[in-house]
RNA sequence: GCGGGCGUGGCGGAAUUGGUAGACGCAGCGGACUCAAAAUCCGCCGUCGAAAGACAUGUCGGUUCGAGUCCGACCGCCCGCACCA
């Protein structure tokens, strides 16, 4: 069918010059109206399929920074296209408000950690708004609101009567420069995740929360989560650490001063390498070592070094294996007359299984350390499948692989696997008294929460301390424990320790005289169950179950990979002990995650070498010649050197501040530009070029819907089946799958790169149907392709699709519109164009119909002039034909 | 030490998961428009070669009609855990 040319009515050579568009204008605008129409505000009461997607909530630390951008982008892209897709989206923000840095500012600046909190906060909130982010900002709170952390406090009061809240004297890691306890999780190679200092072992009376009460359902749940990242879920394997083994009684002689013990149970995964024992070594901290220390000055003086050995890397790297003989000799379970010492060892950890371990150093290169420092016996037990039992030696590396037993008398032959189950059987079998010799034992790595920190800033731990009736619950009526606000912050330690009265209080049980406690919760447990709250933040309990049970798991969590353990490990335990404590029903908070790469930039310094002062990007400029880029000082024109690409860091100086380039560029360049290029898992390189690059595309766009929007106005969009139009149409329908696609699997660098081909390709038709008269269908058909990459584009710059689809005509939101469906017969090609191999080289290319049989398609493979130059006249073997994809022909 | 990941142009990265390696972007080069610049538009852009073609996905080998993709060994980076018995 030939179209006939239809006269256009809105055609107007004026309009060609078209003005550049101005995001600084443009974005508040449609802000305005995304919030005037509350398009974003989620509905609990909706009845379509729920979707829930959340982006780890920020620390108001004053301004929002890159990082932030593209987490925050990343969830935007997911929320918007979700919505668009028809789902009931809930997208909600707050804030993780109570923490360190707020007391330091209150002590550095004699500012109130409140005020410089909820300040921080407006900033931040005021910045996140410019990003156009689709959030449900009615939802909003803060951690440190009273309404949270009132709700957290009956939350603790209901673990407490489950018993998953215990109280205990511990040695626990205190960060000297914090002033305060930390989490094994929280000390990284020996010092505070947060103030970097060394920190040191004391002895205190704490909160901890039984985290380990779920290590087993913990570590089996996480092979359900099948859209976390792999990466992830190995971590926190390793972090809960479990390992199967045996718990060995061993007799101590009636011959050896036993300070009224009668034995010394240690833990091992081999017990089948119990003939290559040479020795016992117990912890410094060990109940018996501490016996012993009373009696013992040496022993006593041995412990007290051990204690104070670094645990830093490089201390434990360089510690030699020490130990000292207590003078204790206990019996080998298997034989009677044979006997061993005891040892306390600097190497053996009391908070691993019992504290106490035997020594095998043919099998543990610790052990075998040692053996040959102390002139212990070295005998072989385990010797790989394939060794000669003859020669078989050991000698300064212990053989700890699987294999086959020697020297083990009854074992002698067995594999190490046969080995274990016949010691586990025999000494569970054979009794000492009424107990048995040996028991198996499972030993996770993973250590109760400890959840006490002597700090101001965090949630009240509602308990009260009475002289008479002990530890006593703040009985819920009279929540909240608000914190008070008169408090000072000029001596170390804490305020609410210092308070003149808000920790004196009348016992709730007996009246009389008691005292509050002054620890307040680990700000982790702020953030292990912040989403629940989220789903009915106005509730007087702490969830609305019925609410919370549809709106959880959370569909797609997005984060950084620094969260790994800490923060996904305290969630998905406080998902289940608020399902012990009926609050919710699930188990596992968060069904898929993501974990974000970090923005990088380059590094700028000024001088000498590794000696040179940072400089920011911002006083420099960048020359380019001959293939080499040159960095000089705006101020004086000194050169500097370009460094190494460098995570943004305030003390790098590779700062880009998101408010310099929403101002120059618009919110739309900034999100467009971070989900461009690099995998949103992996690190993003932020140059000037890139964001430059990405803010040519926003002009582009609008510049090519706007000079062909009248055009291409007065019609109604509709693909086109035939004729020149049809390679618009099956462009945009075939994008439109594409890019669904890769939204769906998150792969953003991907969609951009497809909408970038899709623009290029509709350039030329957009800015002909602006300059020349086109037929009706022709512009039906590029009306439609317009409208479809709007729409795909609209998830990542939407400010910008509100814009063109506007100039469209439309008086819908774009935020409003559902997502395009393709149509599936411009998706299918008709013809395909297939490579043609010779021995799996290309020599020619086929085209032909989709459809086509096999014979057909190695007949005209055959046909081609350019095969049968490559053929030279030889006879082909055989001609493999994959449908649509390639032929090969064997010769 | 244990565990995991990755290696593709000058750069970031694509490659329908075994089927045309280098999509798309950045940088660069050439051209058009302009008095000029910016902006914009068009073209080129892995290496060698005049071309035909050859060689190219860290290195070496293997499987296959066909390997960036699968297998083995090695080299090099990155991440996590780490005296866990």
């Amino acid at each position: 069918m030939k179209v006939s040319p239809t006269p256009l009515i809105f055609w107007n050579v004026k309009k060609m010059a078209t003005e550049r568009y101005n995001p600084r204008e443009a974005e508040p605008r449609w802000q305005e109206k995304w919030n005037a129409e509350k398009v974003f505000e989620t509905d609990n009461g909706d009845p379509r399929e729920k979707y829930y997607v959340l982006e780890m909530f920020p620390y108001p630390s004053g301004r929002i920074h890159m990082g932030h951008v593209r987490n925050y982008s990343l969830g935007d892209v997911v929320a918007r296209y979700k919505r668009a897709r028809g789902f009931n989206v809930l997208h909600p923000m707050g804030w993780d408000a109570f923490g360190m840095p707020a007391e330091n500012a209150a002590r550095d600046n004699k500012v109130h950690p409140k005020t410089w909190t909820y300040q921080n906060i407006e900033t931040m909130k005021k910045q996140l708004k410019a990003m156009g982010l689709s959030l449900d900002w009615s939802r909003e709170f803060a951690t440190c609101d009273v309404d949270y952390y009132h709700r957290q406090q009956m939350l603790f009061l209901d673990m407490m009567e489950k018993g998953l809240v215990y109280r205990k004297e511990s040695k626990v890691n205190w960060d000297p420069v914090d002033n305060t306890v930390l989490a094994n999780e929280q000390v990284i190679d020996g010092r505070g995740w947060r103030s970097g200092a060394l920190v040191e072992q004391r002895e205190l009376t704490q909160w901890f929360f039984k985290i380990t009460e779920f290590s087993q359902e913990l570590l089996d749940a996480l092979d359900t989560l099948e859209d976390w990242p792999e990466k992830v879920r190995l971590m926190q394997k390793n972090w809960i650490g479990r390992s199967e083994g045996m718990l060995i009684r061993w007799e101590i002689t009636p011959q050896t001063p036993a300070h009224g013990e009668s034995e010394v149970v240690v833990y091992t995964t081999r017990p089948d390498t119990l003939f290559g024992a040479s020795f016992l070594a117990i912890a410094a901290d060990h109940p018996l070592a501490k016996k012993i220390s009373e009696t013992n000055p040496a022993i006593d003086a041995f412990c007290e070094e051990c204690r104070h050995a670094g645990t830093s890397l490089a201390a434990l790297e360089t510690a030699e294996k020490k130990g000292m003989d207590t003078g204790i000799r206990v019996r080998h379970p298997l034989d009677s007359s044979w006997e061993l010492s005891v040892y306390v060892a600097n190497f053996v950890l009391m908070d691993y299984g019992t504290g106490a371990i035997f020594g095998c150093p043919a099998g543990d290169q610790r052990d075998l350390d040692f053996a040959r420092k102390y002139n212990l016996p070295v005998v072989p037990v385990v010797m790989p499948k394939d060794g000669d039992p003859d020669t078989f030696s050991v000698g300064d590396v212990a053989y700890d692989g699987d294999g086959v037993m020697i020297n083990s008398r009854f074992l002698n032959g067995k594999t190490t696997t046969e080995a274990f189950e016949i010691i586990a059987d025999k000494l569970s079998g054979t009794m000492i008294g009424n107990m048995p010799q040996g028991e198996r034992k499972v030993n996770f790595r993973l250590r109760d929460w400890g959840i006490s920190r002597q700090r101001y800033w965090g949630c009240p731990i509602p308990v009260i301390h009475c002289d008479s009736c002990g530890i006593v619950p703040v009985p819920k009526q009279d929540l909240p424990v608000k914190l008070p606000d008169d408090v000072t912050f000029d001596q170390p330690g804490n305020p609410l320790d210092r308070h003149p009265t808000w920790r004196h209080v009348a016992c709730p049980q007996c009246g009389q005289d008691a005292r509050r406690e002054t620890d307040t919760m680990d700000t982790f447990v702020d953030s292990s169950w912040y989403f629940t709250r989220f789903t009915a933040p106005w509730e007087e309990q702490p969830t609305n179950p019925a609410v919370a049970n549809r709106w959880l798991p959370v569909d797609q969590y997005i984060g950084g990979i620094e969260h790994a353990i800490l923060h996904l490990l305290y969630s998905r335990f406080y998902t289940r002990a608020m399902r012990e404590t009926g609050h919710v029903d699930v188990t596992e908070p968060f069904k898929g995650l993501f974990t974000q790469g970090m923005v990088v930039h380059e590094t700028y310094r000024r001088g000498s070498g590794q000696n040179g002062e940072w400089v920011s990007p911002a006083d420099i400029r960048i020359e380019e010649a001959d293939g080499k880029r040159r960095a000089f000082m705006l101020s004086d024109g000194d050169e500097v050197l370009i460094g190494s690409i460098e995570k943004m860091s305030k003390s790098k100086k590779n700062v880009i501040d998101p408010d310099d380039i929403i101002a120059s560029y618009g919110a739309d360049t900034a999100r467009f530009f971070v989900l461009s290029d690099s995998p949103p898992e992996r690190d993003v390189i932020w140059s000037e070029a890139g964001v430059e690059g990405a803010h040519r595309f926003t002009q582009r766009l609008y510049r090519l819907i706007a000079e062909a929007a009248e055009a291409l106005s007065g019609i109604v969009a509709a693909p086109a089946s035939e004729g020149e139009a049809l390679a618009i149409s099956q462009a945009a329908h075939r994008t439109l799958k594409a890019v669904s696609q890769d939204y769906d699997r998150l792969a953003f660098n991907k969609a951009v790169a497809r909408i970038y081909e899709l623009v290029n390709s509709l350039a030329a038709p957009l800015t002909k149907v602006a300059k020349e008269p086109c037929s009706e269908s022709y512009r039906a058909a590029l009306r439609n392709a317009a409208e479809i990459l709007i729409q795909i584009v609209a998830p990542m710059t939407p400010h910008l699709a509100e814009e063109c689809w506007a100039m469209l005509g439309h008086k819908e939101l774009v935020a409003h519109t559902p997502w395009p469906v393709h149509d599936d017969a411009l998706v299918q090609e008709n013809d395909v164009t297939m490579p043609v191999q010779v021995n799996g080289k290309k020599r020619a290319e086929l085209t032909i119909s989709r459809d086509a049989d096999q014979n057909a398609v190695i007949q005209a493979t055959l046909a081609l002039e350019d095969v049968q130059r490559a053929l030279n006249g030889q006879a082909h073997k055989k001609i493999i034909v994959v449908p649509q994809r390639i032929v090969n022909i064997v010769v």
